[in-house]
DNA sequence: GTTAGGG
DNA sequence: CCCTAAC
């Protein structure tokens, strides 16, 4: 038994390895549900071979079992729409192959008895419990506990905790699981039952109900957080607690979910757990674990209806998830939801989370993932682009996930609201009008996370667009240069907002401003339009109220700063152009002029420098 | 459609 | 820049 163990366990690493590799490649192309399921069954596939080597040397019966199933599913995988025929015919396949088998499992089982009996210790029924559907459960449930203290080594983990796995229940991991979940179960003794029980929640528990302990230590196992009432709030970013709640009901589902894939299931699990949690690390570790354990059952969470309820009433006492501010708030929003309409919601949601959860977890950890094996694919991974917002790439729907999820990582206890504005301020430039975002959370309260984000994206571009551009002339005082570039810009940059967003912001350059004053000075303040028409012609992306808000500006500037004169020209650091004195007396002047009726402020004085249009305004004035 | 103001 | 009220 050892010795095989062994070879299983060598054997079940570099499974996972190759698994690893496979999905690490995988994983990053893909991001829909059915690249997702296509790289299960690649693995799968690829992982038969030393599956079955390990199988052979042990049981041929095994080894026949699992062909067979891989074989269906081979079949069934091409089919990327049917995941669920899939994953039921998986299922079934695997229910008949392995029934037969079910002697090996069953010897499993049996020894895992006996050792129990000698043993009892929790350890030990740790290790015996792989065998039923549970194994993942406890196993993610040590991997948690670990997490929370260490959180070094999360693949690691994952890898030696699937290893374990196997070399308990040994080539069939996922067969029994599928299959024997239950009569694992059945065959433990109350007090056996209970001594799980114990391991699993951490305290005794005088309860003789077989049923009970099983259904709790099933729960308990393969959920690490019980959620009092499930339901899914579908926030941007927290479809995984919908899983999460979703998830605690099902040991069944979860089995099916096992069963869908079967040889790969192994791996491929654990794998993405470790990837998950390295992503994960960095916040909550606890969640992650969550995470993947859900991702398992999830698929499968409409059977479990019935056992939903009663394990959750009943189990809810059991683990308490540490209450994150996040998921508190989630929590209450949920209830809120709830009071509305509990049993048609959930019904609903659990479908919908059935479809759409999934693609999302996954983009999670991919993102994760990525963020740290894979930076330079900032770009289809729109979330990490974060740090790198180049960005004259028009942002597509799929980035704002990942975004959002990003964000959610790194900022698991800023929640609701005010999450989303921390990340962003964290992540981008903080010199961006928070006036604009607050204003966008106001109006859009359930958008706000995404609105707000794209916001921010867009604002980083702007900030560092100009630079490169406008600017140039700006700053090098070539005013006349400037117009040409303005009318590219300008019709760019709309476009690819496509919607009513945000004008791209465009610092205004000096020759604007000159221009603007131009303007001003011939044609009066107030004449916008017109001004815009003539001075502004060639500049398409001004309008009458840009000039009319840009003098404003001027106004206040001048005012403020024309007093000291002399002090420096550029003296604005805070605007985006430093606004030249000279021009800046202008203005003033030409405000002066334009306000008053006849009061002359000193117009000799500034004769020198804007004699020109001291003179005009002077003239017309008069 | 413009302008004026406030945000 | 955005938004809105008032023209």
């Amino acid at each position: 038994m050892e010795a095989i163990v062994d070879a299983e366990v060598n054997e079940g690493k570099n499974d996972v390895e190759s698994e690893v590799e496979g999905d690490g490649t995988l994983v990053p192309a893909t991001e829909d549900d059915v690249m997702q399921f296509e790289h299960l069954l690649e693995d799968e596939k690829s992982e038969p071979p030393s599956v079955e080597g390990l199988a052979q040397s042990k049981n041929t019966e095994l080894e026949s079992t699992k062909l067979d199933t891989r074989l269906e599913y081979a079949s069934v995988t091409l089919e990327k729409v049917k995941q669920e025929e899939k994953l039921q015919s998986s299922s079934e396949s695997l229910d008949l192959s392995a029934n037969p088998p079910g002697d090996q499992t069953s010897d499993c089982a049996n020894n895992a008895q006996e050792q129990k009996n000698e043993l009892q210790s929790e350890n030990a029924l740790m290790e015996t419990t792989p065998i039923s559907t549970i194994l993942n459960g406890s196993h993610s449930g040590e991997m948690e506990k670990e997490n929370m203290e260490t959180c070094a080594e999360p693949a690691n983990e994952a890898v030696t905790s699937i290893s374990s796995v196997s070399k308990t229940c040994i080539s069939s991991m996922p067969d029994f699981s599928l299959i024997k979940g239950e009569v694992c179960l059945d065959k433990f003794t109350i007090r056996e039952l209970q001594e799980a029980f114990r391991a699993t929640f951490g305290r005794q528990t005088s309860v003789k109900d077989k049923l009970w302990l099983k259904r709790r230590i099933a729960m308990g196992l393969t959920n690490s957080c019980d959620v009092p009432s499930s339901h899914f709030v579908i926030k941007d970013n927290q479809i995984v607690h919908e899983e999460a709640k979703e998830e605690t009901p099902c040991s069944v589902s979860r089995s099916k979910v096992e069963a869908g894939s079967p040889s790969g299931d192994q791996g491929t699990e654990p794998t993405k757990d470790g990837c998950q949690d390295s992503a994960a690390s960095s916040y909550d570790h606890i969640k992650d674990l969550e995470l993947s354990g859900k991702r398992l059952s999830r698929p499968t969470d409409e059977y479990d209806e019935t056992k939903e309820n009663l394990g959750m009433e009943e189990y809810s006492v059991k683990r308490m998830r540490k209450p994150t501010r996040r998921y508190i708030e989630e929590l209450s929003d949920f209830e809120t939801q709830e009071c509305v309409a509990r049993v048609p919601i959930f019904r609903k949601n659990s479908g919908h989370v059935l479809a759409s959860p999934k693609p999302w977890i996954r983009s999670v950890r991919e993102s994760g993932a990525q963020s740290t094996t894979y930076s330079t694919r900032q770009d289809s991974i729109g979330g990490f682009n974060v740090r790198v917002p180049y960005v004259s790439r028009v942002r597509r729907g799929r980035p704002r996930k990942n975004f959002m999820t990003l964000m959610q990582s790194f900022h698991p206890s800023g929640m609701a609201s005010n999450f989303v504005k921390p990340p962003l301020e964290i992540f981008l430039r903080q010199n961006v009008e928070s006036r604009n975002k607050i204003r966008k959370a106001r109006s859009l309260p359930m958008r706000i996370p995404q609105l707000s984000i794209v916001d921010k994206k867009r604002d980083t571009e702007n900030a560092q667009k100009p630079d490169s551009e406008e600017e140039s002339c700006m700053d090098t005082f070539k005013f006349d240069t400037a117009e040409e570039n303005t009318n590219d810009n300008a019709d760019a940059r709309p476009a690819l907002k496509g919607g009513p967003k945000r004008k791209h912001h465009r610092a205004w350059t000096l020759c604007e401003v000159l221009k603007l004053v131009e303007g001003v000075a011939k044609f009066g303040a107030g004449r916008w339009s017109e001004i815009r028409r003539l001075a502004f012609a060639s500049y398409s992306y001004r309008t009458s109220v840009d000039l009319k808000d840009k003098w404003r500006n001027l106004l206040r500037a001048s005012l403020s700063q024309v007093p000291n004169e002399k002090e420096d020209k550029f003296s604005r650091k805070h605007t985006s152009i430093p606004i030249p004195t000279p021009i800046l007396l202008r203005v003033r002047e030409l405000a002066e002029m334009h306000s008053q009726t006849g009061i002359e402020i000193k117009p000799s004085k500034f004769s020198g420098h804007s004699g020109k249009i001291v003179q005009g305004s002077g003239s017309g004035f008069l």
